[in-house]
This record gives C-alpha cells, structure tokens and sequence, in this order.
DNA sequence: GGTGCATGTGAACACCATCCACATTGGTGT
DNA sequence: ACACCAATGTGGATGGTGTTCACATGCACC
C-alpha cells in the first residue's frame, strides 16, 4: 500500500498480472480485463506489461493456460469418486466424469470458461495437436480407457472425441451463456446429466 | 457520394446501422464492430446512432436478431433435399438437416455466426421462451415431427432439445473457434455428420 | 568496479462509447 | 396556411482504452 519505498523494479511482474488478471476476469470473463487495469493493480505503469507479453490477447491467452489447468483440476474431481468394479462400466464413468466435470467448471466459474480457449487458436497450423490442451487430453485418455475396457468398440473410436467434446462444450455454453443461464441449479445439472448420457449412448 | 446535397435527416438510419453493421461483422464477429465506424459508413455523426439504439450492445443485440432469421435459411435449405417415403425416416432425416444446416452456417459465415445469439441473453428471466428463438423453434420443430412419425419415443422426447442443441452447436464452435479451425472441409465435414449422427443415436 | 541488458516509466497517439446542449426538420392540429 | 412539437441528427466534451516510443533504473556478470 504504502507507495514510497516500492522498489523500481517488481520481482515477479509476470506472475503478478496473471494473478490480478484471474481475479479481474473471474466473473465476467475477458471483457473485463483491460492492460491499463490490470497494471494499476500491480503497481506499475501500463507500459510495464509489454514486457512480458506482446499484447493483451497474449495476455489472455496466459490466463487461458492457466485456466486450462484449474478445468482438469475440476474434471478429476468428478472422476475421483468411488468405482464399481466392473472394468468396462468404471471406465464409463470415469468417461462420464470427464464430461460432467467440465460442465461443473463452466457452472461455477463462468467468466473464467469463457476465457480457457482464448489461446487455442493461437497453435498455427491446421491441426493443433489437441493432445496437448489438458482437458482434451483428458478426454482422449478417458476414451482411450473405455476402448482398453472393451466399454467402446475400436471401430467407433475415432472421432468419438470430437463428439463428445462438442455436446459437453455445447451444454456448457447453453448453460453459462445460451437459453439457460440463470436457470435453476436442479434443472441444470438435469440437463447437464441427459446432455452427457445421450452422446455417451451416441458414440457407442 | 456526394457530400453536399445530402439532406439532414437520413431517412431509414436504423436499417443503414443495421446494414452496415452485418457488413462490418460478416467475417470478424462483434469483435470488428464499433459504433463510430457504423456510423461513419452511413455518412452520419457517432451520437446519431443514440436515436435509435440503447448502445453497442443494442446494435449487436438487432444485428443477432437478424442473423438468427439467417441461419434458419441456411437450415431450411438443408431439409428442403429431396426425401424420401418413410415418415420416421424422413423425420429424422429433417433433424438431422437442422443440426447440419446449422454447422454449415457457422462453416459459411464464422463472424455472423459468433453474433447470432448475442441478443439472447437480454431476454431477462429464467426461462425465456425457447421457441421465440427461431433456430431454436426449427429444431423444436423437428423433435416433435420425429416423435409424431414414432421414429422418437414420447417419453425420451422431454429434453432432447438440449441435446441435440449442445452438439451441434458445440460442433459449430469446434470447428470455428475452437482446435478444428482451419481444418480441411472434407475433415469438417465428417466430423459434422458423425456428431449430428452420434447425437441422434443417443437421443432415442 | 564498470557495463550491458532486462525491466519499469511517462508521455504521446489514435481510437473508442457515451452524454450533453443545440440544430434541423417533417408532420400535426388549428 | 401557419405555428409548433416531437423525432432525429450535430459537434464537442469526457473519460476510458491499447500500443509505442525514448528514456530511466538497477541487477548480474565480467
């Protein structure tokens, strides 16, 4: 607070605008993040910024990751729960899970899944290794499992991540930002529920 | 383009703003939309624009509303193939041209399609009335044709809107915003009708 | 002990949304 | 025919934004 004995350079300004730019971002999402905001939080003049990131959107992009790996955080979770036994159902769901966990983060912190796929884009090339973007990676490994566990027919793998990341995705953002928003709780996690049973029985 | 003789008032201005915004938005999004660009296209000064919107968010808000009646061309050219004799196959041959129509449309114009629904939020309470949402009514639409020709039991038809909703429009945001961007058409497409078909499957 | 390089500063530029008092006009009522 | 009113457009001001530039500072290393 005290203004005066502030030394002239930060210690970890990199990390520290990651920071206030969580905390800016945490319900309202990107929109709200603005440089010159984010600097005077930080104690440090706006300019300082472009030191560690090219842009604002590089800086988004930062958050993304970051976010990224607070939404695997939340799928594991959910996967975390007791097991049955049977091989093929456990691997259902944990499949299940995955899908509901993502559904939970987008729930809880709105303005933040908004903002975890910021950066994909980013990864030039036409196809990005998506193996690579934590709660894909998730995805495909649960998938992965449910073919080891003979839950998922080999013939029917391939592409399956592509559905099941579109419903879960899709419900997500009909829940935090479409028709649904504000809904009650018990209707949206119904829903949620249906959206993930239904593309599970779908790729099959 | 002659300045001089242009008379002070400008005669249908909010359907200028609107045709410039669609203009302005078709490949960029909300993102590419400012106000005063909008206005500056319709040889009009920035406060004009105040007559006939709250702000941004209201030119966005009629910009949507405009590009949802687009994309239920887009839909309606997709059911329009020729059919064929089965009732419930051809229902379900109808949804599966909703969801695909649909894809195309994001596919076709990514800017409009990211708007579309920027509107639908301001509709206050908890429920708005999905069927006011004309993409959304079509889909409706189909899911009740589908229970009627029996290809869909009555008593899975109660939230399969949701479903079908959140894949293909995930689908959609896959391939626009998300890892798929820039794929190949022929990887696109693909993609699109395993999802549209894997949905359908799990609906039933 | 000096020096180079990463880091932070301040001021500037161009752009933006929004609001205000004021200007202009087309239509309405007499 | 005329006066007036409500709707519409203007110009300018305010306060915000991202980004860049020359310059200041001080840590680490030779």
């Amino acid at each position: 607070m005290s203004e005066g004995n502030r030394p002239y350079h930060h210690g970890d300004l990199r990390a520290a605008l990651v920071a206030e730019g969580l905390e800016l971002t945490r319900s309202d999402g990107p929109g709200a993040l603005s440089l010159r905001e984010v600097t005077r939080r930080a104690g440090v003049s706006p300019a300082a910024a472009y030191r560690h990131f090219r842009d604002r959107s590089a800086l988004l992009g930062a958050l993304g990751l970051e976010i990224q790996s607070r939404v695997v955080e939340r799928m594991r979770a959910r996967t975390a729960e007791p097991g049955v036994a049977d091989p093929a159902e456990e691997s259902l769901r944990r499949l299940r899970g995955v899908g509901l966990g993502y559904i939970d983060f987008a729930c809880e912190e709105p303005g933040w899944f908004e903002m975890a796929f910021f950066g994909i884009a980013d990864v030039e090339g036409i196809g990005p290794d998506l193996a690579r973007v934590p709660p894909f990676a998730e995805l495909l490994a649960a998938l992965d499992e449910c073919v080891a566990s003979g839950a998922l027919p080999a013939l029917r793998r391939p592409g399956a991540e592509f559905s099941c990341w579109s419903a879960v995705h899709g419900c997500a953002e009909l829940i935090v930002h479409g028709p649904l928003r504000g809904a009650a709780p018990g209707l949206v996690r119904e829903v949620a529920e249906r959206v993930v049973d239904d593309i599970i029985v779908g790729i099959r």
